[in-house]
DNA sequence: GATGAATGAGTCTTCATTCAT
DNA sequence: CATGAATGAAGACTCATTCAT
């Protein structure tokens, strides 16, 4: 049995990451939640400050599981692997979080309330291009790789997936972060 | 030279891509311009007409370039390679389309005005997707290919570049469209 | 040991004299006090009576002094004396009322719920007026003092010291009074 | 004929003196003035900065005035008289800002955007001070004179005026002014 | 075409008050 | 009596859009 205030950051996320921060009213949200608009104040200072809760416990979450990963004694391919599937799974338990990142990170971020989630943000970061670096240099992937420009095509492949992927689709979670891993990993050529 | 129009179209291409269509404020857009509020309206009906010439051409162009190589004898290999550069072109010429696009085209797309848009969006995927099916039925590719998965994320991918690519910066837009080409076929690993 | 009810109405004291009516939120009255805003209205029925039950405590006692001083065989002049005597008593004794009515007293004094209070604010105002045109009359004073001038005067001038004053200052509250007496009867010159 | 702007300081000088800043509802000043609630904003930032608009061009004048009486060769005892004058001229001029300093002064004057205001109201205290201390040191006045006593008293005896002063009661502006310079002065004994 | 004051519906937010526990 | 989550009316403010000049 979900809280108020778990019911609350839920409706949030679902609407946030349909309609935007901007484009999601407070009142939609409440409607969605089952209380009045009003009521959303005693829980949360304001629509910014529930957004940051929609978006901090997603953001906990996976540095978590990164941490985990790269502290990990696994081999660089490994832990590409192992970082998608935690996306994966991510994408799968905070769609709303996902979404709401997806089409406002760039106006959320900037804001002086968020700076923490910016900071995580940025060890996530700091981890993806860790991991690319390494498995440049232990030979395994290609000398030119630029970490860079993979992180950012990774974050942006994995993170559009919230678009579209379901549970009842086509894919489970996990095979769609092996597909992921494959393509990214070897490219769709049979070479 | 360009015309006033062509200001307004471009700084609210800037204006949009930054902060999103509903972020922006057209008294922002017409101090871009050099214009003062009211006087958008001599040239655009609403903020969303802006919004759709700001797209509309983009798809437009897009969607010529895209036909074109389609109609090609290109094997699907090299098509595929030639749409990646139109779509990295496209980014270089209307970052504003593309910046607008990946905030608000979920919002904008669905918008009675942009039918015609969604329509060329839908024919751009088809092209996308035909290739990768053919592709795949020639052997070039794999067999298990997903040619919707690999659409979204080449798509995604390719989007995501506005957000940072810039042309003074490491790649020129031709480079970055070979190294995306070249990460999605063959992928990262050495292999 | 002060009741429950009595540190509210301590506690609405302070911060309606401070903030005055508008200003006040009942959320830091009830903070004030220790209780939670809920609980408050155990004990009023609204926040318009709880300001009435600040102001109306204060008038009583005033008007009792102001009755008993009224009543008595003084002279003009130390009637005089003493009604400033007792007003100063007044504001060192209910210094949130004072300060109440000196921020809000034109708002409270016309709400319905006020109108027994308006009514004692009436009957001070005739006792001072009644001493100002007895002082007149015996030639004591000016011939051609302005009792209502006068009487404006004077409660604006004590009611101001609410501000400032404190039980700690240069002055007692009794030789504050005595100030104001000199002041208002002989002025500041020498003469 | 008066500008919109004016128009509209003018009205909420008026409703801000009756019902205080927080009382007063942006809808009764804009009805007031005459143009709907939103227009307001294209003249003012806030309410706040409606309020300063009130308030400010009153000191202004006020401190113009109190600066050239303080720098006249008067004697302490005329330009005590004179200062009296030139308030009681203040409140025949602007008695929205009186009346609004009357009720929220206190909340106003600490507010940041008030700071200036708070300064010119300190200059202008610093001169009364000035010429009580003048006409203590002088013998004109009692030696154990208090100068910030009498001060406030002076103060708030004359900002208490216009709750009731108008313009065509019993006594003209300048009448008002000499009563009171006599009360202060000579208070109201016959001695 | 340009202007910019005016519009007014709509948004977030506040807060005195209620009431089930 | 106390609690504090919930209420909902009302408030300040926003902003795309209009239109007389």
């Amino acid at each position: 049995m979900p809280t108020r205030r778990e019911a609350i950051v839920k409706a949030a996320g679902d609407i946030f990451a349909t309609k935007g921060f901007m484009g999601a009213k407070v009142r939609e949200i409440t409607d969605e939640a089952g209380i009045l608009s009003g009521s959303l104040y005693h829980h949360f200072d304001s629509k910014e400050a529930l957004a940051l809760e929609v978006v901090q416990g997603y953001y906990e979450s996976m540095l978590r599981s990164f941490r985990t990963v790269a502290g990990s004694s696994l081999d660089p391919g490994d832990m590409f692997v192992e970082l998608i599937r935690v996306s994966c799974k991510g994408i799968a338990q905070s769609p709303g979080a996902v979404g709401l990142l997806l089409n406002s990170g760039h106006y959320l971020l900037a804001l002086p309330r968020f700076a923490a989630v910016a900071c995580m943000n940025d060890e996530i970061r700091r981890i993806w291009i860790g991991v690319l670096e390494a498995g440049r240099a232990s030979g395994e992937w290609k000398a030119d790789l630029d970490p860079d420009l993979v992180y950012r095509s990774v974050r942006d492949v994995l993170a559009g997936a919230v678009r579209w992927w379901s549970d009842e689709g086509r894919f489970s979670i996990d095979e769609l972060a092996e597909r992921y891993a494959e393509m990214l990993l070897y490219g769709i050529g049979t070479a």
